[in-house]
DNA sequence: CAAATTCAGGAACGATTGTTCCGTATTTTT
DNA sequence: AAAAATACGGAACAATCGTTCCTGAATTTG
């Protein structure tokens, strides 16, 4: 019946993340979007339909990528203690490296569309809860097995947790890139628990 | 020999950062500003010479007020942790009021430009700095008097005590309005020194 | 082969973008 | 009062915005 796609929807998904990572949403075109997903206008509005779709669907992707990532690492840690600090360092690691740093594709989007978009505030508000229970489910664990010191409640630990790995993020947007900066916070940061 | 000006160019300057802050800088428009700082265009631009200019100059005004009144703050303060815990409530109390958080001007042009415009990067940048610095000085008379544990160098509890805030700014911003998400951030971090 | 579907390319859309310019009114100084 | 300077409103600018549509080629299934 019908001619088969040529491009890989997902794929294709990847590049619109990339860019709208990089550039935020008010500051990629359509041209942009053309130009870096490599495919023609036509296709590309046929597929997703307008601008805003394609961000959302982006969004959305990442996000549950993200999630089902810090998951894995959850269920595969032998340490949560261990894994924790991980994370926190391999963000600090991508923050130094890349001259153009992204920082977070879930704080940049909150920062500059939560308030003013509502389906975009709810993905992040989303994100958010998810997030916040995994860390929970993961520092109650650590807890139970006394790699995690008891002495903050779970949740609270999360959401401090959570925090400090929105600033490192921000940090990192703003261009910060000396490693001393960011080992000061994660000594702070671990010094707690 | 000449008229004088009509309106108070640092009254103008105040409402371009109000919109500039609400909206950022690409969701602004040349119009949204007309209509918000009360202006006409050609004196818009007579004055303040493009956009851009006009946002660098909004920032920088912003970022002079808070740095001075952070100073004040710390200057008139007889206990330097209780100082500290009032900037974070004063933090959350303006997450919770608004329908629409504004968060923070500089953590908002930091993720949205500091990559892109090298001029605001090195605005934000030296922003970072700043504020680090005074609450490293603030950290340390705390320390002497007895007020801070010094369990923690004040240089690393400074750029910790930052980045806290900044992640506070982004929730605000991501349109969290349960009060018992900050307080539980609060608790963590003040358990800390 | 024929029909159906999707591709790419590009022209074109109206709307909005940031910016400039002009004419007139207003105010200040000589 | 005359001259100089600036504010003002609004028209107008070219450029870019997001989006739609048309065309012809390509490919798949019946």
């Amino acid at each position: 019946m019908a001619r088969t796609k040529e491009f890989n929807e997902d794929q294709a998904l990847d590049k619109a993340i990339e860019i709208f990572w990089h550039k935020g949403y008010n500051g990629t075109s359509a041209q942009d979007l053309v130009t870096h997903l490599g495919l023609s206008r036509s296709s590309l509005y046929d597929t997703f339909g307008d601008k805003q779709k394609l961000f959302v669907k982006s969004l959305k992707r990442y996000q549950l990528q993200n999630q089902e990532n810090l998951i894995e690492l959850f269920e595969k840690s032998e340490n949560i203690r261990t894994t924790i600090t991980e994370i926190f360092k391999q963000a600090v690691l991508e923050s130094l490296q890349d001259r153009i740093t992204k920082g977070c594709f879930m704080v940049n989007s909150a920062v500059e569309l939560a308030m003013h978009d509502p389906e975009i505030g709810k993905i992040v508000h989303d994100n958010q809860k998810a997030v916040e229970d995994i860390f929970c489910n993961a520092v109650e664990k650590g807890q139970k097995s006394g790699q995690i010191s008891d002495k903050q409640e779970a949740r609270s630990l999360a959401r401090f947790i959570f925090n400090n790995y929105s600033g490192i993020r921000v940090l990192a947007r703003a261009g910060e890139k000396d490693k001393k900066v960011y080992d000061d916070i994660l000594k702070a940061i671990f010094s707690l628990f």
